[in-house]
RNA sequence: GGGCGAUUAGCUCAGAUGGUUAGAGCGCUGGUCUCACAUACCAGAGGUCGUUGGUUCGAAUCCAAUAUCGCCCACCA
């Protein structure tokens, strides 16, 4: 017995369950079927559900399942990602709770520690992808940290490496001082803040005067090793090669010309720290200036600060103004809107500082992936994407790969102190080849995006030449959101070009954002988070996954609101609903083997409408249109199954009329309730299975090793789509006059209908209209109109619902009145088109047909109307 | 500074290669507990598609400007 209202809250596990048990998530690389395949982007191991995961794996799941059900070899590869920094922070954070820190535990006990939190809490995202109902294959689910992906990530370190691609050295990069590592350039967020460009005067060596430089970072100063001017400005081309003493340092550096200045900004000097700024330590690089770091590692200052030493960053700022100002060096303060960069994974302003560091080379690995992309081996969809891929692809620089924390991929390389000699190996080493000596192995690792890059082959087991490689790489389509694409799709592309020769994947679709109601970013925060397990529990995870997938429209965010899944909560119940009413029509049916042709319109048109609503969802879902695919099935399921066929064939089935064959109905019914379930499945797993499996008859033991429907183009019926227009017409017409005129539903009325050529068809469907339309009789007469009635026109047929007691003449005619200004309207405009000869000269010829057709029939209709009108005015005066 | 996107009903959004009477959900108005569903049913109101030009027989749809909002990238201190 099914419940009056669906409850979806035993019957997800169940089903989840039933699932895994069968095996179904398992691809088979033995399969003769097409392989279809996919890598998930892997959540971090510190996380929890969030509404991007949600979405991200809501499409994937769909994606994987219809590819599935419609004969593929279906494999959805999930894993965890390490997650470098943040599971590093994670874990400190617990142990600061504990009174610890990561230098007092030692590295190895810090180590052990992470994964000791990895194997407790790191696993609970993947509890929660479950709940989500997704399919991946957890046979073979990895962790970027794994021993197999370990080994990959060495062997493509000595690869790249051994080619020069890989190399050490010291460059500005940008150093988080709280989490007192290295960055690469995407994990410094730019942010714009309100500072000031403070004006310094900087006092020539020899003689009065002085040069103003303008900076926005004074307490760099103290690191400054020259001032720059441009060699062509007028105003300051005598200083170059004299000295000025750099205050508060009391040092003599030297004024140069670089036409890296630009003369309009500022005063025109600018102060040059090759230790703290990219183009400051290209011009020191240039010039042979030294360089002198000021900054510590932990953001505060050092011992070339002099009496800054140990003072933070941002005090000594304050300080230094204030020491400049009573010496009478400040000479301006200006408002002004810097662009400064924070620490992604802890917002803390960067420090642009000298290292020591590893790069990888990006020029010789991105023209391929430019390529790849540009000659469409890989599609990235929708298109824009491209476009801001290859903008980001054509001005890349090289990647700075190593951090300074303990948590990742320790970098493959020993060094002998004895001989100074430098190892970089796949196996571990201890002894120095040359001296004997003992080996210190670098401390650094490796961003976690390094490995990530690699997730598509890796996964699937290189660098050894499996069968799952063989038969899944390239994969067929990633599906991520737009925030890491340079992160992580670019990378990917790179990487799998160069080590496995071939794109990682054929096509990208890149989903937008999730925000909240008002359109803001969901952020702990703000506290306007929705949790999607509290909507899973709240609504059921079907609804959920078919809210997201219908909001899902391409290139535009998403605005979840809880209204929103409220609504789709109610299709559910009304899909549960729909079931129970056709289960117990269908009772316990037996075979499709007696499948007869219905002769019955409705079992026909809905049938016919059937196919194209099935071409229409397959369509829209190869195209990742699931916002379309969702529209689609919700309308047809609900305004075309629910009110229209199940209401038409209740008549039949209660056994009310037996003038068609009731079996044929039942077939049609159950064909269609098969059919609904079956393109709801990758949408909505779980109700879908639960109905399914109370199906009398089942061609498969679930619903997920069903076929998907194809479009049978056997049931396309045009003729039977136009005589239920004309149908469900006449019952719109009498509804609409009902609803206008005031008539309760629980009121029955009398209809006289002048019908014409299609009597025959209204006569025999009659008694559906009569209930559809609440109607006690119809008359049908070829005669005159009937006075003293309301009208109501479809095409040539005209309806009249004699007035009796139950109809206000005012309301009627008001609706008349409003009915014929509409088409007059219409009709103006249409004549004002077929009536422009260059209109007629040079649209389709079908076009024009059309408009004319339109506009012969607003005229019939409105002189049906106006005759009408004209008989309920003579009575109302009368 | 460069690039991208958005602007359609009160709200949130659909409208792929130009030819509709511009759609949906929620909300709103009126009427119904009609034997699957009140998480429902029936009817209705509501839009000169940001602005201005242009291309075209025809523009929400293509082009160009412009305004507002949002995002991304960037080594002018």
């Amino acid at each position: 017995m099914m419940e009056k209202v669906y409850n979806p809250h035993d019957i997800e596990d169940k089903w989840y369950k039933f699932w895994i048990k069968k095996n179904y998530f398992t691809a088979d690389n033995e399969s003769k079927n097409q392989p279809f395949s996919m890598v998930i982007p892997p959540p971090n191991v510190t996380g929890s559900l969030h509404m991007g995961h949600a979405l991200n794996n809501t499409l994937q799941d769909i994606m994987a399942r219809y590819k599935k059900m419609s004969g593929f070899n279906s494999l959805w590869v999930p894993g965890t990602d390490h997650a470098g920094i943040a599971t590093q922070n994670v874990v400190e954070r617990e142990l600061a709770k504990e009174g610890l820190d990561r230098e007092t535990l030692g590295r190895e006990k810090f180590i052990e520690r992470v994964w000791k939190w990895k194997e407790q809490s790191g696993g609970i995202i993947i509890e929660q992808l479950k709940r989500l109902g997704c399919s991946c294959d957890w046979s073979r689910q990895r962790f970027t940290l794994d021993e197999g992906l370990s080994r990959a990530v060495r062997e493509v370190f000595v690869r790249l490496y051994n080619e020069g691609l890989i190399y050490r050295d010291n460059y500005i990069i940008n150093w988080c001082p709280r989490c007192k590592t290295a960055l690469s350039d995407l994990e410094a967020e730019h942010e714009e803040i309100q500072g000031h460009l403070w004006h310094i005067k900087y006092p020539l060596a020899d003689g009065p005067g002085y040069l103003t430089v303008a900076t926005t970072r004074p307490e760099t100063m103290l690191g400054d090793t020259a001032i720059a001017v441009n060699p062509e400005d007028e105003r300051y081309q005598k200083y170059i090669g004299q000295y000025v003493i750099l205050p508060i340092v009391e040092k003599k550096i030297p004024v140069i010309g670089d036409a890296y200045v630009d003369t309009s900004f500022g005063t025109g000097v600018l102060k040059v720290t090759p230790a703290h700024d990219v183009n400051d330590f290209e011009i020191g690089k240039r010039r042979n200036l030294e360089t002198v770091k000021v900054i510590d590692d932990d953001g505060r200052m050092n011992e070339n600060a002099g009496h800054y030493q140990g003072m933070d960053r941002f005090e000594c700022r304050e300080k230094i103004i204030d020491e400049l100002n009573n010496k009478g060096l400040l000479e301006n303060i200006e408002p002004y809107a810097l662009g400064v960069g924070k620490c992604y994974r802890c917002k803390t302003v960067v420090e642009p500082s000298l290292s020591l560091q590893w790069f990888l080379k990006m020029k010789p690995l991105a023209e391929p992936a430019i390529a790849a992309v540009r000659d469409h081996r890989i599609r990235i969809i929708p298109e824009m994407w491209e476009k801001v891929y290859f903008e980001w692809m054509e001005n890349i620089r090289d990647w700075c790969i190593s951090r300074q924390i303990w948590w990742g991929h320790r970098i493959p390389v020993w060094y002998c102190d004895h001989c100074n000699k430098m190892y970089v190996s796949v196996e571990d080493l201890t002894k120095c080849d040359s001296c004997k000596g003992k080996l210190r192995r670098e401390t650094d690792v490796l961003d976690t995006w390094f490995s990530s890059g690699l997730w598509p082959f890796t996964t699937l087991g290189w660098p050894a030449n499996t069968k799952d490689l063989k038969v899944f790489y390239p994969t067929a389509l990633l599906i991520t959101g737009f925030d890491i694409l340079f992160f992580w799709v670019a990378r990917m592309i790179m990487m799998g070009l160069k080590f496995m020769g071939d794109v990682p994947f054929r096509e990208v679709y890149i989903h937008a954002l999730v925000r909240d109601a008002e359109g803001k970013k969901m952020s702990k925060s703000k506290g306007n988070v929705i949790d999607p397990l509290i909507v899973i529990d709240q609504y059921g995870t079907d609804a959920f996954r078919f809210s997201l997938a219908m909001l899902a429209a391409q290139g535009r965010d998403i605005l979840l609101s809880e209204e929103r899944i409220e609504g789709v909560r109610n299709f559910v119940n009304k899909i549960w609903n729909a079931s129970k009413l056709s289960l117990s029509f269908i009772g316990n049916y037996e075979s499709q083997s007696n499948h007869r042709q219905s002769s019955f319109l409705p079992d026909r048109w809905i049938r016919s409408r059937t196919q194209k609503m099935v071409r229409d969802v397959s369509e829209s879902i190869e195209g990742y249109r699931f916002n379309e695919t969702a529209s689609i099935i919700y309308n047809f399921v609900w305004r075309e199954f629910c009110d229209w066929y199940l209401e038409l064939i209740k008549p039949n089935l209660y056994g009310k009329v037996t003038a068609f064959d009731s079996e044929a109905t039942r077939t049609t019914l159950y064909l269609t309730l098969c059919d609904i379930l079956k393109v709801l499945h990758p949408l909505m797993p779980f109700v879908t299975e639960e109905i399914y499996q109370r199906l009398p008859v089942k061609d498969h033991e679930s619903i997920m090793a069903s076929n998907f429907p194809y479009f049978n183009e056997s049931e396309l019926d045009e003729d039977s789509e136009d005589r239920m227009d004309i149908v469900m017409g006449i019952i719109d017409v009498v509804r609409n006059i009902r609803g206008e005129t005031g008539i309760a539903p629980n009121v029955k009325v009398d209809v006289i209908i002048r019908g014409g050529d299609r009597t025959s068809l209204l006569k025999e469907y009659e008694y559906y209209i009569k209930e559809l339309a609440r109607i006690e009789q119809i008359s049908f007469t070829a005669d005159v109109a009937p006075d003293q009635s309301a009208v109501g026109v479809y095409h040539e047929i005209e309806v009249f619902v004699p007035l009796k007691d139950l109809i206000d003449v005012s309301k009627e005619l008001s609706r008349i009145n409003k009915e014929i200004a509409k088409i007059d309207e219409d009709c103006r405009r249409l004549k004002q088109k077929l009536d422009n000869p260059s209109f007629r000269e040079k649209a389709p010829q079908e076009v024009i047909e059309k408009n004319q057709a339109n506009y012969d029939e607003y005229l019939r209709k409105r002189e049906k109307l106006l005759a009408s009108k004209n008989l309920l005015e003579n009575l109302s005066r009368s």
